[in-house]
Order: C-alpha cells, then sequence, then structure tokens
DNA sequence: CAGATCTCAGGTGAACTGATATCT
DNA sequence: CAGATATCAGTTAACCTGAGATCT
C-alpha cells in the first residue's frame, strides 16, 4: 500500500535561515575539529584560547559570560587547558577568590598553529566573495549575535 | 606583579568568520532549544523531522547521509522520534532490509507548531535586512555549506 | 548577611566507533 | 563473497544543574 497521507516531498520548501545555519555549523565544526586536532586541541578550547587572545586576562566567570556557558562547563575547560600548559592561572592580589587567567606563550603559539587551516577553511567556505562582501557578512553574523544576546538580558 | 609576558588584548583582533559562526550558532541553537522544548521536541529532531517535511520518505541511512551524522546517530533519534509518534517506519516491500521513514500527521502538526516561534527567531536575527538580503544571505550560506562538503567528498 | 566567585559532584543529550546480523 | 543497511553496545565530549566553600 502506496502511502499518501502526507504530501509528497516540497523542494521549494527554503527550510529557513535557522535550519541553514544549523547545517553549516555541523559542517564547519568537523572541518575546524580537523584543523584543531592535530595541535591536540577540541574547538571549544579553540575558542576559549582566541578569547583569550583577543582580551586578555580574564577571570573564569568572565570567560563563562563572554562564551555564554555555565561557569562549572568552562571551569572543566580551564582544568584542562592549564594542565596542556596552555593557559596560566595568577590568583588576582586585590581579590581573594578571583583568579585570573591568561595565554601562556605555548597556548598563543598552538593557537597560531592552527590559525592558519583555520583561515584555509574560511576561504574554502565563501570562495567567491570579495573582501567587502566578506567584511559585510561578518558583520550581519555579529549583528545577529547581538540580537539575539540583548533579547535575554 | 603585573604580567607582561603576552601582548595586551587587542580588540581590532576580529577573529575571523569561523569563530563569529560558532559563536552564532551557539546562541541561535539555545533560542531553538526554547522553541523547540514546549512542544517536547529537541533541536537535532526538529531538523530531521524538517529534512523529512522537505524530502520525503528516507531510509535511516539516506537520513544519516543527509544530516551528515553517522547511521548510529540517526538511528537513535529515530528510534526515539517513532515512539513518539512523529515519524513512521514502513519496511520497504521491494527490499527486505531497507525500512523507508516518513512524518505521521503528528510529526507534520508540531513541527508547524514550532515553526511559527523559529520564524520569529529569525526575524528577530536579522532585523534590519530586506527579503532581497535573507534570500542573499540564505543563499551564500548554503553555498558555504556546499563549498565544505564537496572538499570530503 | 548579601553577592560574587570558584569548584566538587553527579547527570544528560547527542554525537562517536566497533561489532554483528540481514538482505540483494 | 561483496556491498548496503539496520541496529546493539560501549564510549566520548561538552555541556548542564545542584551543592557547598571562600572571599569582599
Amino acid at each position: 500500500m502506496v502511502k499518501a497521507t502526507l504530501p509528497e516531498a516540497d523542494p521549494t520548501k527554503p527550510m529557513g535561515l535557522a535550519y541553514m545555519l544549523g547545517r553549516l555549523d555541523h559542517v564547519l565544526n568537523k572541518r575546524l575539529r580537523e584543523c584543531c586536532a592535530p595541535a591536540g586541541l577540541t574547538v571549544p578550547q579553540y575558542t576559549a584560547l582566541s578569547v583569550f587572545r583577543a582580551q586578555g586576562a580574564l577571570s573564569n566567570a568572565q570567560l563563562a559570560t563572554r562564551t555564554m556557558m555555565a561557569p562549572q562547563s568552562a571551569n572543566e575547560m580551564v582544568k584542562v587547558m592549564e594542565a596542556k600548559g596552555w593557559i596560566e592561572r595568577t590568583p588576582d592580589p586585590a581579590h581573594g577568590r578571583i583568579i585570573q587567567i591568561q595565554l601562556t606563550k605555548q597556548g598563543d603559539a598552538i593557537l597560531s598553529e592552527c590559525d592558519g587551516k583555520v583561515r584555509a577553511v574560511e576561504q574554502q567556505m565563501f570562495p567567491d566573495l570579495t573582501e567587502a562582501e566578506l567584511q559585510q557578512l561578518f558583520t550581519r553574523l555579529r549583528g545577529a549575535v547581538r540580537a539575539l544576546t540583548l533579547e535575554g538580558i
């Protein structure tokens, strides 16, 4: 018996921007994993290290806020990365409880090691776009992040 | 003692498209979770159901290919979604081993229930873009997915 | 005490790899 | 036997919530 309860495939259905963003992120993550794996780091770790490079020293709570995860989740990553020597935790002399976290030279080096591969993936992702178009896309994505996070605050 | 081993924060560093895409996906996923949760489905489930709606009946292996996951991972999701009555598995009469999977009316209904909220999030994400710009963005994202997947094949 | 931070402990969802059985 | 498919089992990565403990 042939099914006829639902309309058959509708190829015209674009399936939405959210769907396409999720799909892209899924594929992109796979690629980034391949970029990071040789250096022994995971994608979330690469992200965290990038944040430290761009923003300097942060407390674990600050890291959690900026990466939008629970402080406990950030702490787990931090513990691992400290053990690997990529970051340095120095207690804040002015605040007994706060511990400042910072990239080490080794962490900065391993980050640079991945950067080239990551940039290659980015170029492969958008091969036909001009520099201006890339800049425009970046701005739109950043705007989208802000638009979504501001609602939650 | 103040740290001086590394250059301090460089706010001019844009941190790359890949980073921004990952960040956006992270926030977006949180929002989508909130859209899907009331209906009792997860984001991967929403994605899978969307695929079935757009592409009609598929085998588990086909679903795995199109969503780019391992057949085992897809199978787990399928088991859960069948138990919830959102999909229907009917053995292919021509092939003893293949089982065709299809959206049920109930699955289609629950998908529609989330669609509105998802579209609202999409609009919030890109509030200032015209219809043409949204279309352009969608096309670029789809192109990026293709560019990344074709390399792997 | 309030408020922020850190961290231990346990739990979950969603993916993975390996192995096995079935069917063409 | 090769090849595709389905599925059981164990494992992992990356989060989460709960519950203290410590500091201003």
